[in-house]
DNA sequence: TGTTGTCTTGTCAAACTATGACAAAAATAC
DNA sequence: GTATTTTTGTCATAGTTTGACAAGACAACA
């Protein structure tokens, strides 16, 4: 139901590694991960960063994944009718690009 | 510190109508006011109405920039290294265009 | 059929976060 | 000075999320 927990269960199954050892990874028990690999609950930042290091994948690149379910989260329950949604991407945008470049000024 | 609230506060200005005025509408007390219009607390989805009709203005633009804000607070943590929190921004709005989409099919 | 290992589901307490109320201080106006 | 508006600090309450546990489902296979 998610990108990413369809990912993590992918990346998983293609190193064909048994949920107890993502929980052992995690220190959580093998309900959370199943939890996490069909969107029922959402990792956390941290989390985020062993499961790259277990799978040996990108952190950014997970870590983009993870996000952005979290931004459609928030949008979710406008993204229906029009364009209330995508505005509310370029808003934050706008406040990204402002903050990057007051940093590098 | 942030549009939406600077936006509020800019709005009750313009209009010369006092915290308590607003803080009536919304059904709250004054101080909670001061702290929407200084970005210190969220404003909720159905005050960001209300205050959208107390002051006259566009709906949709309103809760723009009000989940704007949002956003950006899932990404803010990010926004400083590179490009993961754009990159998160272009994940959620795949999603949000996928599911469009398929309702509109 | 029974056994073993893996995954899933339901439930729940504890941890965490956010809201909004109140009181008291600060600022502004008169 | 007083009166009014705005701000700040503190806090109980409500609401949400996490992760632990127990029990169930499913699959492989002897």
């Amino acid at each position: 139901m998610s990108q990413f927990s369809e990912h993590i269960r992918s990346l998983r199954e293609k190193r064909k590694i048994r949920q107890r050892e993502v929980a052992a990874c995690l220190k959580a028990d093998t309900a959370f991960i199943s939890k996490l690999e069909k969107g029922e609950r959402q990792a956390r930042r941290e989390q985020v960063l062993l499961l790259a290091e277990l799978f040996n994948v990108d952190k950014e690149e997970l870590l983009s994944l993870w996000l952005g379910e979290k931004v459609y989260d928030v949008l979710k329950n406008e993204s229906a009718k029009g364009g209330v949604a995508k505005q509310a991407l370029k808003v934050a945008e706008n406040k990204i690009d402002y903050n990057n470049k007051k940093k590098t000024k």
